[in-house]
DNA sequence: TCTCTATACTAAGTATTCCTTAGTATCTAG
DNA sequence: CTAGATACTAAGGAATACTTAGTATAGAGA
């Protein structure tokens, strides 16, 4: 489980019909099941994390995206900029 | 069409069997279809790409994980740096 | 203790989506 | 014009997800 939120109530939030939230949520965390893109999408938002998360398999990667996501514009821009010539 | 590549050659490369490979290639660069995650990863490999480029619907974020992805090692590291405080 | 509620989890059939196969269309080189 | 390579398409069989109904556990309160 990921945050002070239920399955269930992760799953409504998400969009999901409330009788089939349960176990959908449920059946994605044990990975039982592998929801379409804009599940997804919905989920990520409900999470306020970006999609793209979510499919992280590199861990840094993930960390990197996670922290970004949640930095402050000047940190952004920093950034953008270290990138920017490449 | 993303490299000199044909759609045929990707899905070999990504190994899927020479018969299919070219419509399902298709298919994906159309979304007609959407291929699974372990898919996903043979053929981001295959584009020398992380996995999660393919899901970020975000274009900047897509930009940052590839550009990431390509620095060097210098470049990472100033990153890290500017993102670890947080 | 007994019951009620919330949560997590599971099984199985239906519904949905993908993969394979066979084929068409277009373009270019020879 | 012809052959080969590429992109694309349709449709049925194969694989996967979604819904429904249900079990199991734990905690709160009567």
């Amino acid at each position: 489980m990921a945050k002070g939120i239920s399955q269930k109530q992760l799953g409504i939030l998400a969009g999901i019909d409330e009788f089939s939230a349960s176990p959908r949520i449920n059946q994605y965390e044990r990975d039982k099941h592998v929801p379409d893109f804009s599940t997804s999408q919905r989920l990520a938002k409900a999470l306020s994390i970006p999609v793209t998360y979510l499919y992280a398999d590199d861990d840094e990667l993930a960390d990197l995206i996670k922290l970004f996501s949640t930095s402050q514009d000047e940190i952004k821009n920093k950034i953008r900029s270290l990138l920017k010539p490449s």
